[in-house]
DNA sequence: ATTGAGACCTGTCGGC
DNA sequence: TGCCGACAGGTCTCAA
């Protein structure tokens, strides 16, 4: 479920529980995530205090007292749940206990009384502990394209990084070295807003030299519009109760003012796209 | 160097 | 009811 909206959610929602507190222990109940966990994790752990909770595209970052990094990504079906002093126990219990317990993978129990368990059914999801310096030269991590939020991310940063690169524009969206946190849902989102189609190659928004070209600056601004307002929806709504423009309403007609087409899904890579083929040229 | 296909793992949903 | 395939919001690896 998340993508760089939902991980932004995740991580106020953690903040406060776990900033400038202090770890008391660390239940590991099923170290084999997608990258096994390191030697050492709790000892690790215990007993160090989290300095800040950030975010980089969809990945999390807990800054430790020791200096190591705690570094956490949802997967596809990750998520916390947060329970203790101060909280109110999340929705998910009533549901499926059973289903609940079986993926909870790793439980914090911070020196407040609050307790943070890491839920993950598919087990895409991953938690690695790392040194500054291996933070830093970490292969995913310093390749991570510009935050889509950020100044750092406009038309020329969107031009040089599409430039020359004949996969189709969504694939290109989801390539997190383009810019960092957009996945299926927004990628397709966006690419309504800036009434663009998702199969024209990444390099045709670029001059052969790489200067952005008129739809570059459409698609950075329908790529920032997207996401600040999921991130601000997301914040009043707690979760859920999304409706998308194009995602999963194959078949619904195109909500552009009007527009007389029909929202088709198409896959492309092995995922599926929707967009209006009428108005996303 | 790019790019597509398959793999990873579990759950849910619709059709027969 | 039960079985089966298709599909799910992410990423990695491997072969062409």
């Amino acid at each position: 479920m998340p993508e760089l909206p939902e991980v932004e959610f995740v991580r106020r929602q953690l903040d406060p529980v776990m900033t400038h507190e202090r770890i008391a222990d660390v239940e590991v109940r099923r170290p084999d995530l997608r990258v096994r966990f390191p030697r050492q994790f709790r000892a690790r752990l215990t007993g160090q205090t989290v300095e800040a909770l950030t975010r980089r595209g969809k990945y999390l970052m807990a800054d430790l007292s020791s200096s190591e990094t705690l570094l956490m990504h949802l997967g596809m079906s990750g998520s916390f749940r947060i329970e203790g002093p101060g909280t109110r126990g999340s929705g998910l219990r009533t549901r499926r206990q059973h289903d609940v317990d079986r993926h909870d993978h790793v439980v914090f129990h911070m020196s407040s009384g609050a307790t943070i368990t890491f839920n993950d059914p598919r087990r895409f999801g991953l938690m690695d502990l790392l040194t500054t310096t291996a933070l830093a030269r970490h292969p995913v991590l310093s390749r991570l394209g510009p935050e889509p939020l950020s100044p750092q991310f406009d038309a020329s940063a969107l031009a040089r990084a599409c430039k020359g690169r004949k996969t189709p524009l969504k694939i290109a969206l989801l390539d997190q070295r383009v810019v960092a946190g957009l996945g299926n849902i927004y990628a397709s989102e966006a690419l309504h807003v800036a009434v663009l189609s998702p199969r024209r190659r990444a390099s045709t928004i670029a001059t052969p030299t790489g200067q952005p070209r008129e739809t570059a600056f459409r698609l950075t601004s329908a790529i920032k519009q997207v996401l600040t307002e999921a991130v601000d929806r997301l914040a009043r709504t707690s979760y859920r109760s999304a409706r998308f423009r194009v995602y999963d309403r194959e078949g619904q007609p195109c909500l552009r003012e009007n527009c007389p087409g029909t929202v088709r899904r198409r896959v492309q890579a092995g995922r599926s796209t929707f967009y209006c083929p009428v108005c996303q040229r």
